[in-house]
DNA sequence: CTTTTAATGTAATATCGTAACAGTTTAACT
DNA sequence: AGTTAAACTGTTACGATATTACATTAAAAG
């Protein structure tokens, strides 16, 4: 038997407006820590906004370029430091075949998420199928493995690419 | 309706012995080599060796290590070239989550690849499940993307770690 | 046997990520 | 407020992973 409710997906169109998605997501973040009494510092709430500004996922080098406000360079460690904190949240996934980072587009909803990374247009959107996460649980178990993390990251071309090359 | 038909997986046991899946690989890469008319080369067949030789991933850094026959130290890219025909070879798979490269535990099978990797005693395995690769195939598309590849790691406690600690 | 293709040797460098530690800010508690 | 503990920041240095470029050698194809 199917499960048939909708399978949420997150692809961002070409028309996307990303102001829109900064400030959500900001704002998620800023509830977030208020909730968890966690400190939504400047340098996270830079790196958030830096990460959501952008569909395609950044290093950690390209975001600490943009990081400069001050005028000078700031540490690696600076960067690193901010996207553990907004990871370990869930407002930031990793990208382990990029070594970068993309935004979460499903904050506060409890979701499983699998990537889809176009490799025409570099965009990523995510997957959020209890189906494909289920069916891996059950095989694993079934295989005598206890899971405790998935990652799962589908390589391939968008519906845009696929249409409008 | 599920799929019934047995669930392969190959996650190596603790009595295992490597020996014989190293003869097994390096018979197949021979095999697989003179079939496609392409060269095993002394280090394409050292690599193959030394990460068949180790169910736990290796890093590029450690093959290279164990490269040092003629006293010298070889070069990083010498891994990394004979790393890359392994892998176009379908004989070695690379873990992100890691950065280390693991043996193919189904060479010649026109398998499909999860890997369990457990936090624990590092070993990795093999799940080769078409359930979970057509689930998410299956997804995917209903999302509008074209898949290439999949990548899917599943981090947890393997079988006799949690049996035996 | 010569041309072309594939593989190797070598050096340098790019990219990604962390350790260590001193100093500062914030929160929590008298 | 003043004190303490915890979290965050600044800074330096370094470790780990991976690639580029180019000259040379070996193998296959004609």
């Amino acid at each position: 038997m199917e499960d048939m409710e909708a399978l949420p997906v997150r692809f961002p169109s070409r028309q996307h407006n990303h102001s829109s998605c900064v400030n959500k997501l900001l704002g998620d973040a800023e509830e977030e820590c208020r909730r968890q009494k966690l400190r939504f510092t400047e340098h996270r709430r830079k790196v958030l906004e830096i990460i959501a500004s952008s569909h395609k996922p950044l290093g950690a080098y390209d975001i600490l370029e943009q990081m400069n406000f001050s005028g000078r360079r700031q540490a690696p460690v600076v960067a690193y430091r901010a996207l553990d904190f907004l990871i370990n949240l869930g407002l930031v996934h990793r990208l382990n075949s990029l070594n970068a980072f993309v935004a979460c587009m499903a904050v506060g909803e409890d979701h499983t998420a699998q990537f889809l990374i176009c490799r025409q247009c570099k965009n990523v959107g995510e997957l959020n199928s209890n189906r494909v996460s289920e069916r891996i649980e059950k095989d694993a178990v079934e295989a005598g493995f206890q899971v405790d993390q998935q990652l799962v990251e589908i390589i391939g071309i968008c519906y845009e690419c696929a249409e409008y090359g």
